[in-house]
DNA sequence: GTTAGCACTCAACAGTACCGAGTGCTAATG
DNA sequence: CATTAGCACTCGGTACTGTTGAGTGCTAAC
């Protein structure tokens, strides 16, 4: 498609533009060590590139910047893993290296030096609930018509929800609930627990509880109430570095767009298998129309099922952003397994 | 130490630059109904308020804008309480209608339902600890060598926090620290906790357990470890929709302070008592030079406890974010007492 | 004490000229 | 025939200029 000329010099382009964010003239090329042609010679080339929608110009006279195609053309065939520095080798090294224990701290520090380290938004998907064990229920009366469950996972992960305790049941029966639930369901996974409670809890309720009526109901509110969110970002204002946010309107639509998890949700959630890269308007959404989103998923035992993102402007070090996750991703399910060995 | 003429004047500007956040010049308050002096007679006023000090101009021949001493006159004489809407005052009772159960819970949702309605940033700094009493303890082990330890607390509040077992505890000895913890802890408000352990808990733990080092330590462990923070921020981004950070070097420094809690903190945690107003430079803070900070503590049982803030530019609606806080203040203590009712 | 009038100031805007970085094209070159 | 030197051209950026309009400060009249 391209010749091997016309690759050199669109990857010379898109490298330089991501490093200087500005046009890159023929002369600038042409004076590059391992550029052997003059500058007429990059200009031709460079005109054909912009005839084939790699490249455009910001006006008529001006250098070229690499288009989405350009970068799509880049990431496919030209990206050359960058060699991480030992600092970011040892920091995420580090980072696995203390003793997981809640998956969420995991997720929440991940997510916190990954944008430290690339001066990108970063979200974490934490995994879902597929193969995490329930561990243990405690249900905690807090006062005459209220309480919270409180439920433990084997992945170390706390989950909590108040709810109100249905009038007159009596404290008793909460006792009975709670070593009935332990015993049933301790072990089960999550995403089964309504199903065994149905076939198994339900029937020793109504036995052994004199408001059985009551019980069942505070089980559906403690159990099943809105699950709290799985998505940690960190770096918003990164993107606020970045020389394409100056306009700061730009910058408020994307805070928008971060703000609000209705929309970053199912992007994350798409799980598109292992590492995926995503160019400016490939994101379908206005806002992201100028960013890149970089997706890695991440496998958690035996199914893959968290979700890793960056999020910077198209002009991102996609080198050392890829090779960061990917470190990461790798460390990531290493440890897991340690993790499950116990 | 103003005329009445001059303190009327002032009021305008500022109530007009409020709205507008563009200079007021003598004409366009001239042409205002409850004003019945010339302009020429309102230059003399103005020009003697801003020998004064509470006024200045953008140049020469600008219209006049507040100084940061003419909002502080402002806030302390000229304000009058701005009317809530009904939608806002029904937004805020709604809010505390719900039962309220998870003290957390409703911070943040106070936090989200104040930075909508005011479209500034707001801050929550949840109560310390003083008051609330440990309602009941749980360690749960996930594997041989970590188990999360579960407070939860009179105010509905569960705190959890992982960490690793002592080597070769025996889990015989875990469920008699638990046991011996509920025994003598429940009831016992937190600032008391390692004292009240200290003096009933550790002989007890000497006599019962067989691994008495382990056991102790696993108690330093899961109890004094680092605290979860409880400060809940809500609405960043607004603050990039006020006009004077349309430069987005000032947007930048002020979102590198608010994602540093280190910085917010201290501020918070001031406690100065009541409603207080802090404008501009009265902040001592480089970034927040051109914010107005308004911070009102909430009292939660007898003794005041916790603070929340909104922060926006010195050109604020001050009226109407005094109003807001004041109804929500209110509202929170009130619905504290029916709270302890229980 | 108040106000009309006027000279003055300055930001904002439009117009002009110029510079320099960069292009596209053409014709010369190896 | 691919490559390159040369040159005319384009256009953003900057500096300078003049104009307009909002607004002030001052003075003199009411």
């Amino acid at each position: 498609m391209l010749t091997e000329r016309q690759s050199l010099i669109l990857q010379v382009i898109v490298d330089e533009f991501i490093q200087t964010a500005q046009p890159i003239g023929s002369r600038n090329i042409a004076k590059q060590e391992h550029i052997s042609y003059s500058p007429a010679t990059i200009r031709n080339e460079m005109a054909d590139l912009e005839e084939a929608g790699f490249l455009s110009k910001t006006h008529s006279s001006s250098g070229r910047i690499p288009s989405e195609k350009g970068y799509r053309f880049y990431v496919d065939h030209l990206m050359s893993p960058s060699q991480l520095s030992k600092q970011e080798i040892k920091t995420i090294k580090e980072h696995f290296n203390d003793r997981m224990i809640e998956l969420e701290k995991v997720m929440r520090n991940s997510a916190n030096i990954l944008s430290e380290l690339t001066k990108y938004t970063t979200f974490v998907l934490g995994p879902e609930a597929y193969e995490t064990k329930l561990k243990q229920i405690q249900i905690v009366p807090i006062n005459q018509q209220s309480a919270i469950a409180i439920l433990v996972t084997d992945s170390g992960h706390v989950e909590h929800r108040s709810f109100a305790l249905p009038g007159h049941i009596e404290q008793g029966d909460v006792e009975k609930i709670v070593n009935i639930l332990n015993e049933k369901l301790t072990g089960v996974p999550l995403i089964y627990l309504e199903r065994v409670i149905q076939s198994e809890v339900v029937d020793l309720l109504q036995q052994y509880t004199t408001s059985y009526e009551q019980s069942y109901e505070l089980l559906q509110d403690a159990l099943f109430g809105k699950q709290a969110s799985n998505i940690y970002v960190s770096g918003k204002s990164n993107i606020l570095m970045q020389p394409e946010f100056n306009d700061i309107n730009k910058a408020r639509s994307l805070f928008n767009m971060m703000e609000s998890e209705d929309q970053i949700a199912p992007i994350l959630k798409m799980n598109q298998d292992g590492l995926h890269i995503s160019i400016g308007q490939e994101n379908n959404m206005e806002a992201m129309s100028q960013c890149t989103l970089i997706t890695a998923t991440y496998s958690f035992g035996e199914k893959q099922v968290g979700t890793i993102a960056l999020l910077g402007p198209t002009r991102m070090e996609y080198s050392k952003a890829v090779s960061l996750l990917d470190l990461w991703s790798k460390q990531m399910s290493h440890s897991f397994q340690n993790w499950y060995k116990d």
